[in-house]
DNA sequence: TACCAATAGTAGGACGTCCTACTTTTACTT
DNA sequence: AAGTAAAAGTAGGACGTCCTACTATTGGTA
């Protein structure tokens, strides 16, 4: 971000500040370390995108897209699925749009909603992100299978208590 | 974000699907539970000091300001320690300063290098945004302390193996 | 000493996220 | 049937992050 690394951990470091005049806080470490974690795999994945003319944002939304069942999806669902506020939604359906990657099309029985399909051009691209995201592992380094799993465990606890899903009656599938 | 939580944790299942169309990627997951965590994160800090007049990364600016040992820093160190690009600095510096909490000074000897110093009202601010913060938890629920540890540890893996920061000569301390 | 590269910070712009407010359409309730 | 509440999207704006480009200053070197 701004030149060469530093020869420790700042965010170690501060905690230990912390520690020491403000008190023991073992979440204030963590919540920096998932701040700083995103930043990290945000700006590796959008690296390896950026020769495709694709966001992380946008490439979940064509990927999203793509495994739908007819292609296609209301902007509320999406936002949804993504977790994004309508008005995201709308900023990046504008852009994939623009790009020709998906198009608008209106319900056909509910005039409030819109339904965004990919296009050819969109599962072309699709493909070729995703090549170029497994290629750098999403930018994911430094952890074996099983800790990255034990990643998701831990982050999905997290998403969980703060309400972002509910386990449903019966799927999950 | 949009309305009521879904039935079912959509990053999970859209790693289901992942896996059946396109393959077995535990990073997928792993990075997608990254960013939506960090996000609900930053949220809950967000409103917890929206009262106090500060965003998450400000008050990170403040308290860190509060720990040096001068109560001031140069911008660049700013940078290194908070992982921020020079112009985010400048960004955060800037409404900072325009609050009241914090002041520009210039450097006694390097004509080049502006000094931030934190106010007497940063330093009340810094304080009772802490408490909010702390009454919060840092938005971080759902774990124990334990594997709020371990999420530390696994994240600090990813970041070290993403070059942010080199095991130095004898420090950490 | 004189020049040229490196460093510190800022300006302007792209993106993505959120929020509030607004329009249109649908659903519910009396 | 009428009227109101709810739902779907969008517009406009605030923030924070990055990037590129630019100015001012410093440092190193020929």
């Amino acid at each position: 971000m701004t030149s060469r690394p530093l020869p420790f951990d700042p965010i170690d470091r501060a905690a230990q500040l912390w520690e020491e005049r403000i008190g023991p806080s073992s979440a204030m470490a963590a919540v920096t370390n998932v701040m700083r974690a995103q930043q990290i795999l945000q700006s590796a994945a959008d690296g390896a995108l950026r020769p495709h003319g694709l966001t992380f944002a946008r490439y979940e939304a064509l990927v999203l897209l793509y495994f739908a069942r007819q292609s296609s999806l209301p902007m509320r669902v999406m936002g949804q699925r993504l977790q994004l506020h309508p008005t995201s939604v709308t900023n990046i359906v504008d852009r994939l749009e623009a790009d020709g990657l998906v198009k608008r099309t209106p319900h056909p029985t509910d005039r409030r909603t819109t339904l965004v399909e990919i296009t050819d051009s969109g599962r072309d691209r699709r493909a070729s992100a995703t090549d170029a995201l497994m290629a750098v592992q999403f930018g994911l380094r430094g952890l074996t299978d099983r800790q990255t799993a034990q990643l998701t465990e831990l982050l999905t606890k997290v998403r969980r208590a703060a309400g972002d899903f509910v386990d449903g009656p019966t799927e999950t599938l």
